[in-house]
DNA sequence: TGAATGGTTCGGCTACAATCGAACTATGAA
DNA sequence: TTCATAGTTCGATTGTAGCCGAACCATTCA
């Protein structure tokens, strides 16, 4: 049977700490260049290249080449699930050290997983669109008549979203609340639309930050009055 | 920040083949000793002990020691999610080679994860759950009165499952199928039954097979009449 | 054209970690 | 007691993979 190999050449491939570097500066979804993955990474170029190589042999990344830059991303946001189901079993079994600096609150509160919005504001948008009936399902979600209303009313055109390959609505463990945050074509299109709108904004590396019109905004627009109470800065 | 380097030392741990082998070995949440891993994984009793402290030194295996001998188990049933979710993504990136043994296709029907149902049953068994109106919820899933009410019926004792500090209903991604399927206390529960019933056989390995009377049993306990027209021997 | 920037390839160095033989401890059986 | 089985510890070996310096392509800009 052999299949303990199958998972080892994935997991040694996630185990090198420049690739682990350069995997979760990825996870954000952005394209980077292989320079701006090194300065992630902590390695020369050459030695970026060579892992990156070795990333998109095993269909980690994809990359994709304009003027004299290579562009890399994750080759899907699977890959930013395992990162982040790895994370939540690192921190349960204590490999986690030195524990919350101020950006580590930071990245807990509101961060971007891939493409769409994790961490607690990425868990109350999916609770907050449950309660108001406005998705529904379990693993493999759908919106509601309710919710497709409500979406054209956001400004989010879901007949493009529905056209593309990608699941609209995919649920996505989150690696710091332990419960599930909105993924797919869907989550990816509110969170463009939240920056759009001015209610997010993108620091550097995975963290958001919402304005102060856009957490209330946010909060009166997907968290219904009585799932309140429990909104941090 | 580096939060890389976290994921990196447990995906380290999970990188080597020989460890690899261990961890899926101990995938059907059955403890076994130093030698019967040894055996699993393919090197000497010396190499395996090695590997064996690792792995407990970071939390993924629990010991404990029973007369001469010393068993291992995973130490959580996150531990084996985290394995599922590897498999499934390596099988997206075409990690996977030779394909489809007898033995794959039986793994794919019906196998155990850690200490419950999965493949195409554990996922036809959630679904009829959902389906008769037993089980509601997506990620932190809970029986509905009707659910309460049909468990006693199958003789479990679901008191007993309510007071241990574990999760009775969880959702586990499943590898092959790529839905969840139903893990915590109530997963491993209805899985002992079944083989209490002589519904279901547990062969050497992850494999599970069921009996005739276990085929149709389960089919016709656990998947009401509309959902069927799929189900393989 | 030449210069500068972004990436890749090559070769050699280094370090680490997996492996096993052999010696050692502990439990149980005779 | 002595023997046998289960497991650990130690030391030495080995292979491999990460890393960088240097040289080499490719693209853009002047």
């Amino acid at each position: 049977m052999k299949e303990g190999p199958v998972i080892a050449s994935v997991a040694a491939l996630l185990g090198d700490p420049a690739r682990a570097n350069i995997l979760t500066a990825l996870m954000d979804g952005r394209a980077l260049t292989v320079s701006e993955l090194a300065g992630a990474a902590g390695v020369t170029l050459q030695t970026t290249s060579g892992h990156l190589a070795k990333l998109e042999a095993a269909n980690l990344l994809t990359a994709e080449k304009q003027g004299r830059h290579r562009y890399f991303r994750l080759s899907g946001s699977d890959v930013a699930q395992v990162l982040e189901v790895l994370m939540s079993l690192a921190e349960r079994t204590g490999a986690t050290r030195v524990r919350t600096g101020p950006k580590d609150a930071a990245l807990r509160s509101a961060r971007v997983c891939y493409d769409h919005l994790a961490g607690e504001r990425g868990v109350a948008l999916l609770d907050g669109l449950r309660q108001q009936g406005l998705l529904k399902g379990e693993k493999d979600m759908a919106l509601t008549e309710k919710g497709h209303a409500f979406f054209s009313g956001f400004e989010i055109d879901l007949a493009a979203l529905e056209k593309s390959r990608r699941p609209v609505c995919r649920a996505c463990l989150d690696w710091s609340e332990r419960h599930n945050h909105l993924g797919g074509a869907l989550g990816a299109a509110i969170l463009s639309r939240l920056i759009d709108k001015g209610w997010v904004r993108r620091d550097t590396g995975r963290v958001l930050t919402f304005t102060c019109e856009g957490a209330e905004g946010f909060a009166s627009t997907f968290t219904p009055a009585q799932a309140r109470g429990s909104q941090a800065a």
